[in-house]
DNA sequence: ATACTGCGTTCCCTTTCGGAACCTGTCAAT
DNA sequence: ATTGACAGGTTCCGAAAGGGAACGCAGTAT
């Protein structure tokens, strides 16, 4: 299978991949949420190259994930924002650091930590399910395929029954 | 920057990605969560090459995210399971889903949606903060450097003071 | 003896990536 | 007028990773 098939895949882990699974985007997207807008400043502090970095933001603009803005005419010049789809991948990066935090051990234990921005202290994520606010375990919450809304008939098929 | 280096980053986002940034470690990852735990099964379902899927396995292996166990002697078989550090990438998996099903959207409009697994009711994950109870937006929590515990001293420094 | 299963490994070729240099406009200083 | 800096790419090359398919190999079934 090649990478680009992903997009036409049915499960929501391949079709999200497809968009952020690329080795360099997620970090990208990190230093847009720290308030990186520059091609030059996001270079700069990923070390990556400058041609991958190009691609990478074209994809994430086509995606609908990045906004390109104007901010000066002659020479013109851009700056990426996060759209509403991009602001909308916090939740992802936020429990990705909570994984690393606890199992990917740092060099020398300094690490940056999630802290509410008003008072400094420090945050401990849950994911929790809106409707019932319980926690979302993979004991309790799975998968289900689901049709295109007007073939319901033919639902209800679960691909997600094992446990590990 | 090569890609092995960020397993050295202080961020925990890249070294977050450093296990899990892999184009394919997700999908094999959701497969595991899924109850799939052989080779066979793995390369049928992701139509990934064999030896790429034969190296991912040994580096979730090393980084601790799954665990090889022997199911049969002569020949010698093994199985992958999610270890507790593997199960402890659930919330990742699932915020990525609930991203991907909001963001990029499937074709035909098929797709797999996330469901209580008692009574097949759908599921809207939010992310909180256990401590306040409060859901977590780029706009209430972000990160700050944290020292080696010993050195507070020099502590307090945000890298994260821009807003998109 | 032969075929099959399960899990890799090896080979070859294409794609991608890292690193560095170069290009394009514009402005400011010399 | 020339030089240099700035910002954001693009181009080129060699190295690394990836896709595809075949092969290996231990044991088991036919």
């Amino acid at each position: 299978m090649r990478w680009n098939d992903l997009r036409e895949e049915a499960c929501p882990v391949a079709r999200g991949l497809s968009v952020v699974g690329d080795r360099w985007t997620m970090l990208i997207l990190r230093d847009c949420f720290q308030g990186i807008r520059r091609f030059e400043k996001m270079q700069e502090r990923l070390g990556i190259t400058r041609h991958v970095l190009s691609d990478r933001l074209k994809k994430l603009e086509n995606a609908g994930v990045l906004h390109r803005e104007q901010y000066q005419q002659r020479p013109p010049r851009h700056e990426y924002l996060l759209t509403e789809s991009g602001k909308a991948l916090y939740p992802v990066i936020v429990t990705l650091v909570d994984w690393a935090n606890a199992n990917v051990p740092a060099r020398a234990g300094s690490s940056v930590t999630l802290v509410n921005r008003e008072t400094g202290i420090p945050v401990t994520p849950m994911l929790v399910d809106t409707t019932t606010g319980r926690e979302i375990t993979h004991a309790t919450v799975g998968g289900r395929y689901s049709e295109p809304s007007d073939a319901e008939t033919s639902a209800a098929r679960s691909p997600d029954d094992g446990s590990a």
